[in-house]
Parts: C-alpha cells; sequence; structure tokens
DNA sequence: TCCCTCTGAGAAAACCTTTTCCCAAATCGC
DNA sequence: GCGATTTGGGAAAAGGTTTTCTCAGAGGGA
C-alpha cells in the first residue's frame, strides 16, 4: 500500500495501536511501550527501531486507556453561567491557555442558571473522570448553582462565588476603582461623582467603597454614587441628575470628573455630556469600568477604563488547577487579582504628560 | 461509616467500580453489569438487589473504561478561532445545547489563528478519541488553519469556510438581506441605501447582490453600496457621503432608509442623524445586521436588526454531527440557514400596523 | 569450569466495563 | 423417569496501555 519510506505518517481511518508497531517491529508491547517512553533497558539500536516503527506508522498513544490506567485524563471541566456575557470569553480563553500547554483539554459545561443542567454537567465530567474543576460565572457575588465542594476532585472558583473552604480568583475591584480615582485626583479633578450598577451587586459596594475612601484621603468632597442598572440609558438618566440637580456636595458646584460602574453607563454620560455641550475630556473627565474593548474604542472620545484582567485571571485559575491536581497543596481563600487602568482619551492628560 | 439505608449516595473520594457493586451484592461482575443495564437474564429479585446496591454505593460506571470498549468517547471537539468575538458564543451555546441532551461533552478549543495550535488542539482531540469535530469561526469565507478533511472521524462546519466535500451550516447573508430590504419597501420607503463592511468580506458582497436584486424587483433606484469598516465611525462617516454628498442616484433626493452592514455601523448611522437633526425613523428608517443585542437595545430608538440565529445554527451542527457520528449518510455542501428580522423602533411602523 | 551478576526483553497484571460464550440446574413434554 | 429445552448466572476475552516481575543468556571473576 504506502510506500515504506513515507516521511508524513498517513493519517490511519483506524488508529494503530502500539501492538501493531511492537509486531512491525519485532518485539513485544511491553518492549515498545518502554522503548517509546524511554523506560527500560534495551539496546539502543532496539529502541530506535521501535521508535522509527511508531513514527511511519503515525502511532499515538490512545489517551483513554492510559488515562484508564494512569486514573488521571489530562482534562477539566469548566462550568460557566455566562453564556452569552462578554465575561467569560477571556476568562475561558485564559484557561484554556494555561491548561493546554500542560497537555490538559477542557470541557465546556454551559449550565445557565439551571441546577439541574449543572448536575447533569458535573455528573458527566465526574463520569469522565476529569482531574478537576473549574467554576466561572458572571458574577463574582453569585453561586453557581451546583455544589462542588466534595466531588473528590480540586475545584477553583474563578470570577464567582467559592463554596466555604475553597480557592477563588477573583477582581479586585476595589482596586480598580482606586486606580480611577486616583488617577482623577493626580489628573487634578476635584469634585469626582460616581455612577454606577445596580445595589444588588457586591461589587458595586466594594466600588463605592474605595470610592470614598480615596475622595477622603485626598480631602475631596463625597457625593453619594448614584446607583442604577448596568445601561446607556442610566448613564444619560445620572447626568441629568448630576447637572441639573442640587449640584456637588450642597454647593452649586458640578462635577468635573465621573467616574462610572461599566463602560455602557460611562458610553451613556459621554454621550449624553456631548449633547449638553460639555466637553469631554477638558470640562469632565470619564472613565469606565470593563475595558469592554468594542465599546470603549468606539466612544468618543475613546474611554478610559478600568481593565479586569480576565484572561490573566483565567490562567491563574488554571494554574492553580494544574497544582492542585499535581498534588501541591495550596490555602484555601479567596485571591484578588489587580485590574489596571487602560488610559484613552476620556479623562484627559496628565498635567506634565 | 455510612449509615446503611443513606437515601443520596456519598460522593465517594474514590470512585466505586462495578466490582465492588458485584461483591457486595454477591453476583459476578458480569451479572452486575447485565442488571444494570438491563441486559441479560435473572430473577427479578437479583436485578433489584444489584439496581440497588449500585444505589446506594453511589456507583457510576467509569466512562473511559466505557469508551475503550465501544470505541466511541461520547465527546466532541469544538474549534473556533473567536475568542473574543460575540459570534461564537451563541453558536458555541447552541452546539452545547444539542450535543448536551445526546449525552455528549464538548471539547473546548481555542485556535486563535495559530496553525500550530490548532494541530496540537487536533491531535489531543485525536487522542482522546472524541466522536467528531465542529468547527466554528468569526468568518464564513475563512478557513480554520487546519485540515479536517481526513482524520477518520466525521466533521461539520458552523459559520466557517468548509473543505470541500463537506457539510457545512452558515446564515443565508442573501436572505437576511432580502428580509431587510423588503421590509423597507412593504414600509413604503423609496430611497433605499446600504453601508457596509469591507469588500473582503464574502458577506459584504452577498448581502449587497441582495440589496440590489430587491431594490431592482421593486422598480426601486439603486445606489452604489458604501463600503468601509464594521465600525461606529464609518457609519458615522457614510451618513456624511449620504446626505453631503450627490444625493440618491443622481438626483439630489436623500436616502429614506439605510440598510447597514451590521449593528456597529447601525449604531453609529443613527447617532450621526440624530445629530444632524434628521428624525429615525419619521425621516429616515434604519436597520442593522446581527442582532448584537446589548447594542441594538441601547441604540436610541432601538435598532430594527436582521438575526442570523446563530444559537440555532450550532443546534443544527450540533445534531448533524450527531447523525453522521451514529452512522447515517449524508450529502456534503453547504446549507443555508434563514435569519429573521427583529423589529425594534427604528424602521417605523407597518402603514397598517 | 562454575557461580554470580548484569543485561535485554517478554509475560502478565492492572485499569474498568461490556459481551459472548458456556455450564449447571431446573423445568417441561411425554 | 428420561431426554430436551429453558433459566440464571459466571468465566473470560476484549479494548490499549503501563508497569512490575520474571527469565534466559551473556559476561566476568575465581
Amino acid at each position: 500500500m504506502a510506500s515504506d519510506a513515507q516521511p508524513t505518517p498517513v493519517s490511519a481511518k483506524q488508529p494503530v495501536t502500539l501492538r501493531e508497531v511492537a509486531a512491525l517491529a519485532g518485539v513485544s508491547v511491553a518492549t515498545a511501550s518502554k522503548a517509546l517512553n524511554g523506560q527500560g533497558r534495551m539496546t539502543a539500536e532496539t529502541r530506535t527501531r521501535i521508535r522509527e516503527t511508531a513514527q511511519r506508522l503515525g502511532f499515538r498513544p490512545n489517551s483513554l486507556a492510559q488515562s484508564l490506567l494512569r486514573r488521571r485524563s489530562f482534562t477539566v471541566g469548566l462550568l460557566t453561567n455566562d453564556t452569552y456575557g462578554r465575561f467569560s470569553l477571556p476568562l475561558m480563553a485564559g484557561v484554556s491557555d494555561a491548561l493546554v500547554d500542560a497537555g490538559v483539554s477542557v470541557f465546556l459545561c454551559n449550565v445557565e442558571d439551571d441546577p439541574r443542567l449543572a448536575q447533569l454537567h458535573v455528573d458527566a465530567m465526574l463520569d469522565k473522570r476529569v482531574d478537576g474543576i473549574i467554576a466561572t460565572g458572571k458574577r463574582i457575588d453569585r453561586h453557581l448553582p451546583v455544589d462542588l465542594a466534595n466531588l473528590g476532585i480540586p475545584a477553583i472558583y474563578a470570577f464567582t462565588q467559592p463554596d466555604p473552604g475553597a480557592i477563588a480568583f477573583v477582581s479586585d475591584d476595589a482596586g480598580g476603582a482606586r486606580l480611577a480615582v486616583e488617577h482623577f485626583c493626580r489628573l487634578g479633578r476635584r469634585r469626582i461623582a460616581h455612577v454606577s450598577g445596580p445595589a444588588s451587586f457586591a461589587v458595586v459596594h466594594a466600588r463605592a467603597e474605595a470610592y470614598r475612601a480615596v475622595l477622603a484621603e485626598n480631602g475631596l468632597p463625597v457625593m453619594e454614587p448614584l446607583l442604577g442598572p448596568w445601561s446607556e440609558a442610566w448613564g444619560h438618566e445620572a447626568v441629568a441628575k448630576l447637572f441639573d440637580g442640587e449640584g456637588f456636595d450642597g454647593t452649586r458646584e458640578k462635577p468635573d470628573a465621573v467616574f462610572c460602574g461599566n463602560d455602557q453607563i460611562a458610553r451613556g454620560v459621554i454621550d449624553a455630556l456631548r449633547e449638553r455641550g460639555i466637553g469631554v475630556p477638558d470640562e469632565v473627565g470619564v472613565i469606565g469600568f470593563d475595558n469592554w474593548q468594542i465599546v470603549a474604542e468606539a466612544t468618543r472620545p475613546p474611554l478610559t477604563s478600568v481593565d479586569m484582567n480576565l484572561a490573566a485571571l483565567g490562567r491563574e485559575a488554571g494554574l492553580a488547577l494544574l497544582s492542585l491536581v499535581g498534588g501541591e497543596p495550596a490555602l484555601p481563600g479567596i485571591r484578588k487579582l489587580p485590574c489596571r487602568l487602560v488610559v484613552r482619551q476620556s479623562c484627559g492628560r496628565p498635567p506634565d504628560g
């Protein structure tokens, strides 16, 4: 059939087994296995002959058989309830990146918020003997609808509420807010407002706390954060409240900076300011949160925003799971990963730029 | 240890094997297997005793062992190069949905546009004996950087360029464009412009063709489509060209409708029209493409848009792969799935609404 | 020459389940 | 009561790999 000096292996319809390699090389499967894995003792000649035979046949070991024997499948499950969201994408990419380098494949499990579906997926993962599970979500303060605590395999939580005693990676929202507000301070802004999302989100409070703290540290007036939906429309509305209302801190002064809870709100704020003829960033600086690139770059002017480094967060989670699977001990707890400020043009330039 | 009338099985650290079930039930593994699978012949009493034992121990068969034996892993690989995009998400969710119902798990393979990475993933899938592969992308007219043709397992393409002789599911872009333009016609719009993406995209031409065809069928003037980047900024620019330029079809008449190649362009168009004081939808109707919900709902007024039904497309792809894996024959070729028009407020109400 | 040690390689068990074949006991027909 | 069939259940192979144990032969020392 195939010429016997074939350089590239034919991709066989039926995968070639170790037994076939061994037969063709004239040795036992045991010897063939050892030759290919660098184990055992044999003549160099035997080893290379077996290796060449394997190469020629395009032999690749059956992972299923290996996994069965080793009790390690080099596979993990990735649970998410953020199917349509933009948070899970970079997160998943980060996880996947970290794992593919270690030869570990990732099962994608979209569980929505359905406990039945979640349990279905978890059971399937367990049956397929995944080495571990990573749980990710769209909200830091919400549980996935399934318990991952006593599965007998390690679990890591990323950007979702962990079970007690587990290991979780989340963004440092307070730190991110600090980054934004301190940047405004450095730029000389004095009346910094905060427009954020619904009070039911934990991150809203974390960011608001940090906002207050930084202003206090800098001796600047604090305006009670304006809370509403995570939408452009709310950004518009908030501008009306900020600029038609009582003004800042009881005085009649208007804000010269707005720190927004996400980029959609920021987009609404910027559009509303423009419609009022208020210059951004000259009269009012705006900073968003999430660094949703496609939105941040489409605002006029392009939006400065806090990036949660979700891909990096995913990487960390992946690496942590790997080390857990490898048997290394790790302390439970929540690890907050720093955000970074992506400066574009909506906040103004540094004075000594 | 555990009380022997335990209703919910303890999730054992070490998964319990069939051998243990058999031992506890006082039968051989063969009998135990047959009892649980409804095979073989035995007393009803024996069968229920074995089943209850399995239940009590929380026995779940090891998929690895089953797969090894059956030569079927109930697992498929999902290749994508659209990590950060919004197209792959609904697509992947659709695929996942279709497969999870059949008890099939999905390996997520993010290959970017890196042939090395793609080959790495494909090899890993093959080693893990996936039953099939689904290839998805962010562009209908681009290949994934790897050849899926002679792998010995079935492959289905969804929203990406297939290998010749393969089965692919794509959106019917021409049909989608038809939907939009015909809707404008029904609403009585007479001077319908088309602002779309770069000429390097196949869909741009498909949609432009359909645009021309519908206008011709209705005896309406055709304006050469305006091509540019897929961005809001281009939408702004295009409005300038449309409303400052020569006007429609050589006359000085301005468009009363704009069909846009995606929702971002449409958003730019609507914003630009508002800034010029041109009423949407009263003076000019606007329809977008992609139905990117978060954008479409944030425009003022909310954007009517063509939806490619990507989740349904993913479902179809998943089901097709399943039937291929099941051994059912299928004709190669490209299946175009219909789009649907999601009517919001940017296009105006039907005359006899 | 004899005994011991090393070397190269194979046999077999293990991982866990499914399935085919087989066997002993029980039942049936007459 | 005897041969034929059915019934209930077990033994073993298969799936592909890894690893431990074993063993035959070769070489070395005395």
